[in-house]
DNA sequence: CTAGGGTTAG
C-alpha cells in the first residue's frame, strides 16, 4: 500500500476499530523503511485527533514507531493541544517535549514551534522566552503562534503588545485579540477593536456573540448573532450554548428549530448542546422527540455527545439506560463520562454505586472529588463528605479543591455545626487563593447560621458586593432559627429594596422567624401578602398562631384551606397543642398524622406528652401501647459536641467515649443538686412498670445531657458551649439543661435541627415555648 | 502552519 492510498483510507475512517484495523495492518508491514514508518505513524495519530481517540490508544500508536522522527512528534502535539484530554495532559506534553530535546538526531524546524506552543499551554513551559533564545520570533508563524497563545492562556497584555508591534497583521490576529479580550474579561478593548477592525467574518462575529454570552448579556449575543451575513454551524452553536449555558435551555431549543429551518446541518457540537438544553429543561417528552429524531435521520453519536445522552437519561430517572450507555462506551470513556455517571448515582442517593465507580475510575479530576464530596454532603452524610475532602487534599495526584468543592465542604461543616472544622476549611480557601462567588459567600453564611455565629454570619452578608434570593434566604433562615424575628423581617424589607424577588423560601424563614420571636402582627401580615401561599406557608402560619395560643383560629386556617394539608400542617397543630395542652386539637391533629405518617414515632411521643402533661396515664399507655402495635420504633437519637476539631458523638446507653466515666459521675452529680432544688427529674418514672429503655423510647432519650455534661467537662474556660442534635430537644432535656444553666451558672447554647436555644440563669431566653 | 462552538460537579 503506498501513503496516498494509505492516505485515503485513513481519511475514511469513522471510529475507533476501524483506525486499530489499519494500526494492525500496519504493524505486520515490517519491512517499512523507517521514514515511510514515520510517515504513517504520524497519519495516524492525526486520525486519533479527529477521531478524539484516549490518550492511552493515541500513546500505543506513538510507541509503535521505535525511533519517531519530528512529524511524529508534531502530530502527538496537535493531538494533545486539540484534546480535551486535559487530565495529565501537563505532565505528557512537557514529557514529549523533554523526550523530543533529548533526540540529537532531530531538527526542530520552525513549523513545530506554532503546534508546540499551543499544545505548550497546558504544559506551562515558558516557550516564548525559549523561542526568542532560538532566534526565531522573526518568523512570521511562530510570532502568530505566541500571540495567540498569551490571548487563549493570558497575560493578554504580552498579545497586546506582540499585536502593536505588528505591520501585517491578518484578519485572523485581529480575531485572536478580540477572542483574548473577551477571555479576559476585558469587554471594552474587544468592542473597541472590533469597532475599528478593517474587515470582519463569520469568526469575528461569533467570537463577539460568545463573548457577550460570558457577561452573560444575552441580548447583545442575539443582536450580534443576527447581524452574522453568512452563519455556519460555529456561529449557531455558540448562540446556542449561550442560551444552554446561562439558564434558558427552552431558548436554545427554540433557535435549534430555527437552525433546522435554515438549512444548516447540525454537527457533533449541536447535538451535544441540544441534548443538554433537553436534559436541563426536564421535559422528558422533548428528550424523547429527539431521540426519535437522531434515530429517524440515522444519526450516530459520538462519545462526546453520547456522554450529554447519559446524563440526560440520569437526570430523568432513566438509570439503567444511562448504565448501558456507559458501559456501551467502553474504551471511548473518559474522565467526563465517569463524572456523569457518578453523578447519576448520587443524585438518585445511590452513594455505594458512586463510591464504587469513584474508586474504580482510571483518573480523576477536581469534578470527580466534587461530584462525590458534594453527593455525601447532599445526602445527609456530612460527615463522610469531610472525610473525602481529607482524603483529597491529601491525595498524591495534588488536585487542588476549587470553589465548588469548598461550597460543598462549607456546608457539609454547617450541617454538623462543626465551626472549628469549617475555621480549618476557610483557611484553605484562604491558603489556595479560591476565590468565592455567591454561591461560597451563601455556603459561608450557612455554615456561621448553623453554628450560631450571627455576628460573622451578617458579616459576611454585609461583605458580599452582589446578593441573590438564596443570600437573603440563608441569612433569613439563621435569624429564624435564633429567635431575631425583627431582624428576619428587616431582611425582607430590604431585599425588596435591592429588587431581589422573595420565593417561597423567604416566606417559610420570615414566617418561622416571626413564630419563633412570638411576632403574631408581623407574621399575618407577611403571610397575607404572599400572593399564592402554598401547603408549606400554610404550617408555617399555623404554627405560628398555635404557639400565640391562637389554636381554634389555626384550625380555622387549616379548615379553609383550598389544598389538602400536609402532615406539616397538622404537625404544627400538634405541636401547639401540646404547648397550650388543647387535648381536643391534639387528638385531632394526631388523628390525622396518624394516618398520613404512621410510622413518624415523633407524633406518638407529642400526643403521649400531652397526655402526661394532664397527668393522663392511662392515655399515656395506650398511645405507648398502640405504637407498639404498629411497629414503631423511636429512632435512636444521638447528641454531638464539636471539640477541637473532633466530633464527639453520644447516645444512651453507649460508654465508648473515653471520658464515659466523668461523664456520668458529673450527671449523677447534677441530678443529686437537681432534686435538692426541688426539680422532679423526668415524669417517666411514673411509668413503673416500663423498662428504663422503653422509657427512654417514650419521653425521647437523653443523649443532648450526656452531650453537655461532656462540654461542661472540657470547656471550662468558655461561657458559651455548642451541643449539636439531630434530633428535637425534648421537654425533659430542655427543663433539664435550665436546671444545669442556672446550677453551673453557665451559658449554654444548644442547637436541634433547625434552632438555637439559650440558656442561662434557669431561662431559656430565645424560643423558650416550653 | 491561522482565528470562533461542546459533555460532568455546587
Amino acid at each position: 500500500m503506498s501513503l496516498a492510498e494509505l492516505e485515503s483510507l485513513a481519511y475514511k475512517l469513522c471510529n475507533l476499530s476501524q483506525l486499530r484495523q489499519l494500526h494492525a495492518r500496519l504493524l505486520i508491514n515490517l519491512s517499512l523503511h523507517r521514514h515511510t514508518q514515520c510517515q504513517w505513524v504520524s497519519l495516524l495519530i492525526s486520525q486519533c485527533t479527529r477521531l478524539r481517540a484516549p490518550p492511552s490508544y493515541t500513546r500505543i500508536i506513538f510507541h509503535s514507531t521505535p525511533r519517531p522522527n519530528i512529524h511524529v512528534f508534531t502530530s502527538m502535539f496537535k493531538y494533545y493541544s486539540n484534546s480535551n484530554f486535559n487530565l495529565g495532559g501537563v505532565d505528557q506534553v512537557a514529557s514529549l517535549y523533554r523526550q523530543m530535546q533529548q533526540r540529537s538526531d532531530l531538527t526542530i524546524g520552525t513549523f513545530v514551534y506554532p503546534v508546540l506552543i499551543k499544545s505548550a499551554a497546558s504544559a506551562g513551559i515558558q516557550f516564548h522566552a525559549h523561542v526568542l533564545k532560538l532566534g526565531l520570533a522573526s518568523d512570521h508563524y511562530v510570532r502568530n503562534a505566541i500571540m495567540a497563545f498569551y490571548a487563549k492562556y493570558g497575560p493578554v497584555e504580552h498579545a497586546r503588545y506582540l499585536f502593536a508591534e505588528m505591520h501585517d497583521s491578518t484578519l485572523a490576529d485581529w480575531n485572536n485579540m478580540i477572542f483574548g479580550y473577551w477571555k479576559w474579561g476585558n469587554k471594552d478593548d474587544a468592542c473597541k477593536l472590533f469597532d475599528m477592525m478593517p474587515e470582519r467574518n463569520v469568526v469575528t462575529w461569533t467570537s463577539m456573540v460568545t463573548g457577550y454570552a460570558r457577561t452573560k448579556d444575552l441580548k447583545n449575543a442575539r443582536r450580534y448573532f443576527d447581524q452574522i451575513p453568512q452563519k455556519n454551524v460555529v456561529s449557531w452553536n455558540a448562540m446556542l450554548s449561550a442560551y444552554a449555558q446561562n439558564g434558558c435551555p427552552e431558548d436554545a431549543l427554540r433557535l435549534f428549530d430555527d437552525m433546522m429551518n435554515s438549512g444548516d446541518q447540525p454537527n457533533e457540537t449541536t447535538w451535544a448542546i441540544v441534548i443538554s438544553s433537553c436534559s436541563s429543561c426536564g421535559d422528558c417528552s422533548l428528550a424523547d422527540s429527539l431521540v426519535q429524531k437522531l434515530n429517524q435521520k440515522q444519526i450516530h453519536l459520538s462519545y462526546f455527545s453520547k456522554t450529554a445522552l447519559l446524563d440526560m437519561y440520569a437526570k430523568r430517572g432513566s438509570l439503567q439506560t444511562a448504565r448501558q450507555i456507559f458501559d456501551e462506551l467502553g474504551a471511548y470513556r473518559n474522565t467526563i463520562t465517569w463524572n456523569a455517571m457518578i453523578s447519576a448515582y448520587t443524585r438518585v442517593g445511590d452513594l455505594a454505586s458512586a463510591r464504587e465507580l469513584f474508586d474504580r475510575m482510571p483518573q480523576k479530576d477536581v469534578v470527580s472529588w466534587n461530584s462525590m464530596v458534594s453527593g455525601y454532603a447532599q445526602n445527609g452524610q456530612s460527615a463522610l463528605a469531610l472525610d473525602l475532602f481529607k482524603d483529597m487534599i491529601n491525595a498524591a495526584d495534588g488536585l487542588k479543591p476549587d470553589e465548588v468543592t469548598m461550597v460543598s465542604v462549607i456546608s457539609a461543616c454547617g450541617h454538623l455545626g462543626a465551626l472549628d472544622i469549617g475555621n480549618w476549611v476557610i483557611s484553605i480557601v484562604r491558603k489556595h487563593h479560591i476565590r468565592l462567588s455567591v454561591s461560597g459567600y451563601n455556603s459561608l453564611i450557612f455554615l456561621y447560621s448553623k453554628c450560631g455565629s450571627m455576628e460573622d454570619a451578617k458579616m459576611t452578608f454585609q461583605e458580599m458586593k452582589t446578593r441573590d434570593v438564596v443570600s437573603y434566604n440563608t441569612l433569613i433562615a439563621g435569624f429564624a432559627a435564633h429567635g431575631h424575628g425583627m431582624e428576619a423581617v428587616k431582611l425582607l424589607l430590604k431585599m425588596k429594596g435591592e429588587f431581589i424577588e422573595p420565593d417561597r423560601v423567604t416566606y417559610i424563614g420570615i414566617l418561622s422567624a416571626c413564630s419563633h420571636a412570638g411576632l403574631l402582627e408581623e407574621g399575618w401580615k407577611v403571610f397575607e401578602s404572599i400572593k399564592a401561599p402554598d401547603v408549606d406557608h400554610y404550617a408555617c402560619v399555623v404554627d405560628l398562631l398555635g404557639r400565640a395560643g391562637k389554636l381554634d383560629e389555626a384550625k380555622e386556617i387549616i379548615d379553609s384551606m383550598l389544598k389538602e394539608p400536609h402532615a406539616g400542617v397538622y404537625g404544627s397543630l400538634l405541636n401547639a397543642s401540646r404547648i397550650h395542652k388543647r387535648i381536643d386539637l391534639g387528638e385531632f391533629a394526631a388523628s390525622k398524622l396518624f394516618e398520613l405518617e404512621p410510622h413518624n414515632s415523633g407524633n406518638y411521643i407529642l400526643l403521649s406528652n400531652i397526655y402526661s402533661s394532664a397527668g393522663r396515664w392511662d392515655d399515656v399507655v395506650r398511645v405507648r401501647e398502640s405504637m407498639r402495635r404498629i411497629g414503631v420504633k423511636k429512632a435512636t437519637g444521638w447528641s454531638w459536641v464539636e471539640y477541637k476539631g473532633k466530633m464527639h458523638k453520644f447516645i444512651v446507653g453507649d460508654r465508648s467515649h473515653e471520658q464515659s466515666e466523668d461523664i456520668y459521675r458529673l450527671l449523677a452529680e447534677l441530678g443529686r443538686k437537681m432534686r435538692n432544688a426541688g426539680y422532679m427529674a423526668d415524669k417517666t418514672c411514673v411509668l413503673r412498670d416500663v423498662e428504663e429503655e422503653e422509657k427512654e423510647e417514650m419521653v425521647g432519650t437523653h443523649s443532648e445531657k450526656l452531650a453537655v455534661c461532656f462540654a461542661l467537662l472540657v470547656t471550662d474556660a468558655e461561657a458559651v458551649i455548642r451541643v449539636v442534635k439531630n434530633l428535637r430537644v425534648c421537654w425533659d432535656c430542655h427543663t433539664a439543661i435550665k436546671m444545669i444553666s442556672k446550677l453551673e451558672g453557665r451559658k449554654i447554647i444548644l442547637r436541634d435541627n433547625n434552632r438555637f436555644h439559650c440558656f442561662s440563669d434557669g431561662v431559656c431566653s430565645c424560643g423558650d415555648y416550653w
